[in-house]
DNA sequence: ATAAAAAATCGACCGCGGTCATTTTCCCAT
DNA sequence: ATGGGAAAATGACCGCGGTCGATTTTTTAT
């Protein structure tokens, strides 16, 4: 796998061909697909245990003080800014990530689960402290700012929004998400410190 | 392309080969390549064809009297049973359009920008009526639904939704992006009538 | 220690997506 | 009509992802 990774990198992963990427291993061709079903699993499996990694680390200092727009910003910041470093790996990850074949259902559930295990007890500790509606399941909630965030992984992929520009837009979305798109007012202010 | 889809709704996408196919339509091989770049390209421009006629009947005839909520779902529904009818062709489509390759960001952008001059019109109508905040950019508030749409379809596949589970679904998210996740006191009720 | 069984490794092979030099078709100026 | 040149069509060909039976290595049983 380091060998692929670094063959990925250097040539790119189209242009990466399984026997050169085996040769590289000091393996022979079949031999790799004793370890990775396809080309692309092993992509995916790095990737998977690169995000697993950053998941586990952010979750676990996450500041629990303060507003939850921050950790949440904060969270999928880092995640973000792990995809834009590199397109091409980025955008294989996020389509089988997003829209995965039916093989590999099972694995991306047990990923999933294990993510959301980790969320929800920030957001729970936020229903907590007044931040969220104690009526909205949590599985909604997580799935609003991962449906954010997955746009925008998506308008940074089509050109809408710089590398720079996410954290702006990433924060104006979860306010919105935050406050409600119709008009109303709020009993807490989201807006009390504005953001750093 | 009609030979094209009528193949890859028989024996599916992958199992498809671009020879047969040819034959199919009377032509030759290297014939395909001079209408279409690549093999996804077939697909992808047929379900771009479908979906550029669905959103133009369904924005068009929108029933601009009924709650903004009421008519998003309306919209995001249609493309949703859509996507449904073919779990294939809708992979493929779902994961170039969320995630183009850079090859295919002209064509991306412009068909995205035609599909947000439909829904502009709309948003700003629910605006003038009150139903959302004026101060949020249109193409915010765009993004915001087509951002819980994209999460809708990605549950869908990865089983945590079912079909018939949808529309409850999206609508209960659409609800919560115009209330908010925040405990606030809106302005105007969005649970008047329920929802059918 | 040895044989048999099980697991891992391998690379020749297959079918397909995509390319390109060649051939065919089409169009227009003469 | 006809010659010629551009444009379109074509299928032999290439490289790669993925398979599979042959072969080697490892484990287990006696």
């Amino acid at each position: 796998m380091q060998a692929a990774i670094r063959l990925f990198s250097e040539k790119g992963f189209e242009k990466t061909s399984i026997e050169e990427l085996a040769r590289a291993a000091g393996i022979g061709k079949g031999t790799v697909y004793g370890y990775f079903p396809t080309k692309s699993d092993i992509l995916h499996a790095f990737c998977e245990d690169e995000f697993e990694c950053l998941r586990q680390e952010l979750t676990a200092n996450a500041d629990q003080e303060v507003p939850i727009l921050t950790q949440m910003v904060r969270i999928y910041m880092a995640e973000f800014m792990k995809i834009t470093e590199n397109r091409e790996f980025a955008r294989i990850f996020m389509q089988q990530t997003a829209f995965p074949r039916d093989v590999d259902l099972q694995r991306h559930l047990a990923h999933e689960d294990n993510y959301f295990a980790l969320l929800f007890p920030l957001l729970e500790k936020a229903q907590e402290r007044g931040e969220l509606r104690r009526e909205l399941e949590l599985l909604h909630i997580t799935g609003h700012f991962y449906g954010l965030y997955l746009l925008l992984v998506s308008a940074w992929f089509s050109g809408r929004i710089a590398t720079e520009e996410a954290e702006e837009a990433l924060t104006s979305l979860f306010r919105q998400a935050l406050e409600g798109l119709q008009p109303q007012k709020p009993l807490i202010s989201t807006t009390d410190n504005g953001n750093e």
